[in-house]
DNA sequence: GGACCGATTTCATGATGTGAAATCCGCGCT
DNA sequence: AGCGCGGATTTCACATCATGAAATCGGTCC
């Protein structure tokens, strides 16, 4: 092989076997180039020799991960990897995304922060992180919980859902009071809903604890499925609207950096 | 390695890379299993030395192709994998994946069988099996056509859209007489669609071209979406109730096998 | 606390992936 | 048609790299 290796890639040499690497990187880099690519657009992203490049696509091709294109030469992504999808758990596989993304929302707003899911018609708060203040909120933690009506992350939730499923769960929990701000109207609800939907956050402004405001944002799936909610509490003597203004601005980007929607498409090909 | 190898695995060296090959299957067994995985039931479904691997999983968690479970030692598929299915054109590879099925469906009806999507505005017919009969029917080629409304295949495309779409597709291309039969008021063609929907498929009879009878079934997305529809033309000799009964089950049969709908679990694990 | 079970790492060995070169194949040009 | 070119395939000898036996680590259950 080549000889003249040297340093032409970082000396990083992870523990990561070389093959099966490239051919993720064959994977990605025809995803990339959306549509059908040649055998020689890949090799020259990859910087790979024609003929490896070659063996990697004919073990791809015989597992169905790329299909020939319409014309000779010509490769796209096949089946299989729609298949595999599939099976990814997206839920499962959340917080572990979640984490560092929801780590950093806390450093930038050093308010608390939480991830929640909705699951057999309820909420449940899978992450949190704790507010970098002497005043810590302590709005709900870690699991289920019945204030979807009363809280961003539940707004947020329910703003994914159709008028019925919102009015079903109403009925079926109840929308206890828990504030002189609580929201207790099924039909109140419903527009707020309508409203977030529109502006793309949830608030929850001394509803669920007096003292303390939330905001929340959704994470989608590739489909456009709002599959959690993330948000962020803060105490109201921080609520200032500038304060909030940039607490929104933060979650609903962190929102959107934990939603799935295709590569990342940062080193875009030239041709 | 294993110099003991010899007739354990089938002699059948296809010229593909072992390690990659190895790294699929590894995907796929996660898939299979549902959820967390460990090492060990990995290595067993694929008698794989553990060690072996997990060098592999090392490798497809560095990319998130896997990743760690919430319990320690375990795996799960990771987010990449549903990065690339987005970049996976299901309608482009349609055609290759649907030519196979399409010569399975001509056989087992002996009629004219079609393939077609719909794209920007207009429905495409993109593959095409003829008759395997004298008497052929000359029903639509390959390319464009604005008889959404009466015919098989263009019902299927559009009982996949809502009721605002049929209608402005209706105003956009007009509703054409064809024959006697042809169905020209959008309120009778959205009762009929709906119609359609709940049996799972459409016929035309003889309302495209006179003689001639279609039946058609929807290609779906793993998200139910429609993306494509099949249909076999029947002529009207041929079109007793006992064959269009045969040919209903199977082009909704050949519909269901070309929508994408997770793994092949034919080998379910035990555990 | 100790013994077991499974995940992880190490490391030497040679099987296996690699890439230079040869070949094939389709397409455009004369 | 025939030729020549650009790219995709295939071949094949070499040494790199994946491999798996064994050692180590790390939890968990007695």
């Amino acid at each position: 092989m080549t000889q003249i290796e040297a340093e032409a890639s970082p000396p990083q040499a992870d523990r990561t076997i070389q093959s099966v690497d490239r051919a993720l990187s064959v994977l990605e880099t025809i995803a990339r180039r959306r549509g059908e690519v040649t055998l020689q657009q890949i090799c020259e992203d990859l910087e790979l020799n024609a003929s490896t490049c070659h063996h990697i696509l004919r073990t791809l091709m015989a597992r169905n991960y790329v299909r020939p294109g319409t014309a000779r030469g010509r490769y796209m992504l096949g089946s299989q990897i729609v298949m595999l999808a599939e099976a990814v758990n997206v839920k499962a596989e959340l917080p572990g995304r979640a984490k560092p993304v929801m780590d950093e929302l806390n450093r930038v707003t050093e308010e608390a922060v939480h991830l929640a899911v909705f699951d057999r018609d309820e909420m449940i708060t899978l992450v949190k992180r704790e507010a970098r203040h002497a005043l810590k909120v302590d709005s709900g933690s870690i699991g289920k919980s019945r204030a979807m009506h009363a809280t961003a992350t539940g707004k947020v939730l329910l703003s994914g859902m159709s008028e019925e499923e919102v009015r079903r769960l109403c009925t079926l929990h109840g929308m206890a009071r828990f504030t002189v701000n609580t929201c207790t109207d099924p039909e109140a609800l419903l527009a707020e809903l309508e409203q977030d939907r529109a502006r793309g956050f949830s608030e929850d402004r001394e509803e669920f604890q007096l003292y303390v405001v939330c905001t929340g944002a959704a994470v989608r799936d590739p489909a456009g499925r709002i599959i959690a909610s993330l948000s962020v509490s803060t105490p109201i003597n921080r609520a200032t609207e500038a304060h909030l203004g940039l607490v929104r601005r933060e979650v609903m980007a962190a929102g959107r950096k934990l939603s799935l929607t295709s590569l990342d498409m940062s080193e875009v090909p030239s041709s």
